[in-house]
DNA sequence: GTACCTTTGAAGACG
DNA sequence: CGTCTTCAAAGGTAC
């Protein structure tokens, strides 16, 4: 993680990027010759279809675009969300401005799975659409306490209609379930408990995180799932970021020693049963939840990138398989963004490729503003915060070699041209439009904008600049030339986002859903108990004074603590507003 | 069938 | 303490 050391590397991380981005310059720049303007990507979508497969969303995508229906493919779905992501649109500025989501009509649902068992992963498929009401926000904070049975408006009542069908759920849910594999997706735990069921519908219901407990304590039997703030945007993917695994969910996680910050996470993530299931040691006789036997250990074969498992070998290394599950690093807030923008650019881009979609996403996530950053970043925050409680005795080393090496080190100087150049092919044309470029100052990373506070951006509403300096950004594929270089750099890995500069309201397509995400994060907060929804309310725009960010950051070890730092460098070394490839 | 590619961030390892 | 390495997701590509 990015040190606060960042004082002395503020530079080279300045050059650092600037070098990568040179390269990537030529390209980028020529393509933002072809468009000034910062568009919607949705508003380029069409053309962008038509470019390359055409798929059948051009036109579907436009008729589609408000009105999802529910249907299972990725398409719709990708309605839907954008349907979503505009409802919240309007809203945003404000996480905590509970204001009703009128609508957002249908959401996917993912399986449950853990994101965190290498194994959990249902098949990508199953995936849900039901009717629904944003529920997180619009319950008032204090309205979120209310017992399911408290006389909530009717219409409030089917808020979180979802489900707790097998596979089934809520939207809300989970961004994280850390549930284990037990859970098959058709078939819902027989242990639900029947308060979860929807005494209209009967359909087991989430119970919303607003009815637990003051956060949600974790009670046996009254814990549901909660849905994860950022659960309904990762089932957009597909792959259900935190889906029951289809052996269904039988780990429960008693032993976890939690507060209730904490209880109202795990619930979220968790399923009932998981709570309450008293037995949860591991054959290890580890009482850590995370365990999960060997079997469902496995991870689907399809699921989940080879790599990660590749390393494991069949037969003998049962054993030790046993002894440790591989429990997955939670997601940093990069990752949360990309799993929620992923699908949202491959269906602009028509692109497949992982790499380059990953490009993409790295350069919108620059041009998120603070704000916008600062809930993935306080996501992420909590996600590993409650992925250490968890798992306490888990350790990122635990799955150090689990992985192949890679060889990007060695590798010679990546040439552009590779795979960016398809890649290119295929984007490049409307890459500009996602965000218009102005300055490669996005290469300075949107650490520096970060918001110094999680909570402080999420209470700032839209911020008085909310900056979207970055979105001028120019999509190109490229591949930077030295790769990989910020990771040895963690300082320059803070790309900054020059705090400034044009404004905006947030960067068309990512903000949308971004917002989104904010408000599912603030109920997040909510749920937990962070104050963010009550953090200073005015952060900075721009400048983050570096004291300042001290007092508002809700733990010391958020990112945001070392964005602000970073930010404070940059801004006293660089000139934020512009910053154009940075120049030192 | 699997490593690679690509992104950022977090954390461990190492000097 | 600073730097470097590994892994997290994901899915097409290449071997």
């Amino acid at each position: 993680m990015p040190q606060l050391n960042g004082g002395g590397g503020d530079d080279l991380g300045a050059n650092d990027e600037m070098i990568s981005f040179k390269d990537e310059g030529e390209q980028e720049e020529k393509i933002s010759e072809n468009v000034s303007a910062e568009r919607d990507l949705d508003d380029v979508k069409s053309s962008l279809v038509n470019e390359s497969e055409n798929n059948s969303s051009s036109s579907d995508s436009e008729q589609a675009e408000r009105r999802p229906q529910p249907r299972r493919d990725l398409d719709s779905y990708e309605k839907a969300r954008d349907y979503f992501s505009e409802a919240l649109r309007r809203q945003d500025g404000g996480l905590f401005k509970s204001p009703p989501y009128p609508g957002y009509p249908f959401l996917m649902i993912p399986d449950l799975t853990n994101p965190y068992l290498s194994n959990g992963a249902l098949s990508p498929s199953a995936r849900t659409y039901l009717p629904m009401k944003w529920p997180l926000l619009d319950v008032p904070g204090t309205a979120a306490l209310k017992d399911s049975r408290s006389p909530t408006p009717g219409h409030l009542s089917n808020k979180v209609p979802v489900v707790q069908h097998g596979h089934h759920v809520h939207p809300l849910t989970p961004l994280i379930t850390y549930s284990n594999d037990h859970f098959p997706p058709g078939t819902p735990p027989s242990h639900l408990s029947p308060e979860i069921l929807d005494p209209k519908t009967g359909i087991p219901r989430t119970p919303h995180p607003s009815e637990l407990s003051p956060y949600y304590p974790l009670s046996p039997g009254a814990v549901g799932q909660i849905a994860h703030p950022l659960g309904w945007l990762v089932s957009q993917q597909g792959q259900p970021m935190y889906s029951i695994p289809p052996g269904g969910f039988r780990h429960p996680y008693p032993a976890l020693a939690m507060n209730a910050s904490m209880s109202s996470l795990v619930s979220s993530r968790f399923s009932p049963h998981m709570v309450h299931h008293p037995h949860s040691l591991h054959q290890t006789g580890i009482p850590h939840p995370a365990i999960v036997s060997p079997a469902i250990k496995q991870e689907p074969s399809g699921d989940h990138s080879p790599a990660s498992h590749s390393r494991k070998s069949p037969g003998p290394m049962k054993k030790e398989e046993d002894k440790k599950p591989h429990i997955k690093k939670p997601l940093n807030a990069f990752m949360l963004y990309m799993k929620e923008m992923r699908a949202k650019v491959v269906a602009e881009c028509t692109l497949k490729e992982s790499a380059a979609i990953n490009q993409i996403l790295g350069r919108r996530w620059h041009s998120l503003s603070r704000e916008e950053q600062a809930k993935y970043y306080e996501l992420a925050r909590k996600e590993r915060q409650l992925h250490s409680q968890l798992y306490p005795g888990w350790s990122a080393r635990d799955n150090y070699g689990k992985r192949k090496k890679r060889k990007r080190d060695n590798k010679p100087e990546p040439k552009p041209e590779d795979f960016s150049a398809r890649s290119k092919k295929q984007c490049v044309q409307y890459l500009p439009q996602e965000k218009t470029i102005d300055s490669p100052a996005s290469s300075h990373g949107s650490m520096l904008d970060s918001p110094a506070t999680p909570s402080a951006a999420l209470a700032s509403p839209a911020a008085p600049a909310p900056t979207h300096s970055e979105q001028a950004q120019p999509l190109s594929l490229t591949t930077k030339p030295e790769g990989r270089s910020h990771h040895h750099h963690p300082h320059f890995s803070l790309p900054g986002k020059p705090p400034s500069s044009s404004s905006t309201s947030s960067s068309s397509s990512p903000s949308s859903s971004s917002s989104s995400i904010s408000a599912s994060h603030a109920a997040l907060s909510l749920a937990i108990g962070t104050s963010s929804s009550q953090s200073t309310p005015h952060i900075l725009s721009r400048p983050i004074p570096f004291t300042s960010l001290h007092h508002s950051l809700l733990s010391p070890p958020s990112p945001f603590h070392q964005a602000a730092l970073h930010s404070h460098h940059l801004l006293q070394t660089q000139p934020l507003s512009l910053v154009t490839k940075s120049t030192e």
